[in-house]
DNA sequence: AAAACACTAAACCAATCGGTTGACAATCAC
DNA sequence: GTGATTGTCAACCGATTGGTTTAGTGTTTT
């Protein structure tokens, strides 16, 4: 079952020739275009409301949106004179995905985490016991 | 409990302001970055040992390593004169979470290519129907 | 003490990045 | 047609990137 999963996200880093994701992660290394992915998340936008937000010429946000397009991550549908942009959420999904063949390692970070912190618990509890009755029970220490 | 561990996590998206996504993000925009986490997947590897598959200078390597490092992906134990790595999965757990966030996109669009495709299968169930029995229920066509 | 080892630091290089400006192309509105 | 609007393109700029090489630091080995 897990050993399925896994070959599939294999599959999916090795299939999905590196240099994609390359592109992906790297059109996601840049706060402007994360914060144009997620206005588009409210809606299509040309590339105008696209670009008014940021203090940059139109071009500098053209060239934004051109990367979001080369990664996949958005589509432009040319009506007139203005450009519509849609998100393409695919990449996001197999970005996210690879990211996910490394969840074990979190959780079972997260799952130390709280053992200890269970266990720091439980000796503290302890500690707390032999101060109200000194020498009662001497056995689980140290 | 969950809920704590998830304020843990929250606290990181928030707090990790925009740079440090952006630092994360480009960390993982190199392939040979992304294969050193991988190996690191396994389990602790000196610098050499992480350099060694790759066909680059002893020094690019770790300059590579420490890029991962400032993305805060690996933490290094020196230990002599070897310094020993070990993945941090923190990081990934945020930028996980953060690609979260567009989930319903691709869930979305998923699920309307299977509606899609179920349309798509009557339509042509109800073909063949009328393939076999002609002019029988002259109702849902166009 | 000397030599080998594991690794970083610094200087350098070509390529890319994110931004600018100015010119251009296409469309809409009058 | 004229003029505004929407957007790209091309050239340029400084900063950063990924790589090199050479030198240097500290540790282990002998």
């Amino acid at each position: 079952m897990t050993i399925t999963l896994n070959k599939r996200t294999f599959n999916h880093m090795v299939e999905l020739c590196a240099h994609q994701i390359d592109i992906v992660f790297h059109a996601l290394s840049d706060a402007t275009r994360r914060q144009m992915l997620s206005e588009l998340t409210l809606g299509e936008r040309t590339v105008g409301q696209l670009a008014e937000p940021y203090d940059m010429s139109l071009a500098a946000a053209s060239k934004h949106i051109k990367v979001l397009e080369g990664a996949g991550l958005v589509r432009r549908e040319i009506q007139g004179r203005t450009h519509l942009c849609r998100l393409e959420p695919g990449p996001l999904a197999t970005a996210h995905q690879w990211l996910g063949f490394y969840e074990r390692f979190w959780t079972d970070r997260l799952d130390a985490l709280e053992r200890l912190l269970k266990e720091d618990d439980a000796r503290k509890a302890a500690e707390a016991r032999t101060q109200a009755k000194p020498a009662s029970k001497p056995g689980n220490e140290a």
